[in-house]
DNA sequence: AACGAAACCTGCGCGC
DNA sequence: TGCGCGCAGGTTTCGT
């Protein structure tokens, strides 16, 4: 059968979306089997994954960089992380070497979860639990529903980098590494200011870089970086709209300058000193 | 409480 | 060619 997948790497908010879109193809679908291949995929307070036998998927939505399949009275909740995809397969494919979950359906479809590294995380829940689960709970508003009094007043209370203050989902949900580079290179802020030097204009100008960066993102379906020989799969465009990330000695758009690469917080980051201030 | 660093994993590209 | 090192788009946990 033709094999759907997701290779959009290391997901953030638009490669999340993306994701869902095709996995609600799914939706009225029933689960037959489950396969856990590495369990340690699965948080250590999850219910049993196999209580899902029987259940019926019934849409997939997403929170931030969170997918959540709604399967009747449970929720199965699902990170990425850096590497995780799923992939629509037949549940007479074989499994690749990185293929640790499937999720088997009626008509013969294998949802297989794939992860290199194995950083994703599954949990499952009863539905009305999802107000109990702090990984969600905790989470900030997406750019799209933020309320900027609200996100002025916490970044201007840190003492760190506006770059690392982005990263952090409590404050913003749905920036990662990429989108974050992107944000500030929009909003013509130095990547090194601290939280607590950030003004309110500029605060209002980081949220609403964050709306039009994603917004773009989700409607070119994401950022695909790594290139793969494979011709299977789903690939996002907008790495080529990428204006600083991965663009290192490349010339400004703008300045005609440098791009610089330098690490805040251990993440890779990418900005002009001319531009941004 | 706030912040930084380490931990969780594998594969790839680079320099020697 | 082979080896060792650094690097990768995320989050949690631990120590100060």
């Amino acid at each position: 059968m033709e094999l759907i997948g997701t290779r959009l790497n290391m997901p953030e908010l638009p490669e999340v979306r993306t994701v869902a879109k095709v996995l609600k193809k799914l939706a009225n679908k029933n689960i037959v089997d489950i396969k856990i291949i590495y369990p340690k995929l699965i948080n250590p307070n999850s219910l049993d994954i196999n209580l899902l036998i029987n259940k019926r998927l019934i849409d997939v939505n997403t929170f931030g960089k969170y997918l959540l399949f709604d399967f009747e009275e449970y929720i199965l909740i699902s990170h990425l992380r850096m590497e995780g995809k799923y992939f629509i397969k037949s549940i007479s494919d074989p499994y690749l070497k990185h293929e640790h979950i499937a999720l088997n359906f009626n008509d013969e479809i294998s949802l297989r979860y794939h992860d290199t590294r194995k950083f994703g995380r599954m949990q499952l829940i009863k539905k009305d639990d999802l107000n109990k689960v702090t990984s969600i709970t905790k989470l900030a508003k997406e750019p799209f529903d933020i309320d900027k009094e609200t996100f002025y007043n916490k970044i201007n209370k840190k003492n760190i980098p506006i770059k690392s203050i982005l990263l952090d989902q409590t404050i913003i949900n749905g920036l990662g590494n990429i989108y974050v580079n992107e944000v500030l290179y929009d909003s013509k802020i130095n990547p090194l200011r601290l939280g607590k030097d950030i003004t309110q204009e500029e605060s209002n100008r980081l949220v609403d870089s964050s709306i039009k960066i994603l917004s773009l993102a989700i409607k070119e379906g994401g950022t695909t970086i790594k290139s793969y020989t494979s011709s299977l799969g789903v690939t996002g465009n907008y790495q080529n709209h990428l204006k600083v990330h991965m663009k290192d000695k490349e010339l400004c758009n703008i300045c005609n300058n440098k791009i610089e690469k330098i690490k805040i917080g251990g993440r890779s980051t990418y900005y002009c000193k001319v531009c941004q201030k």
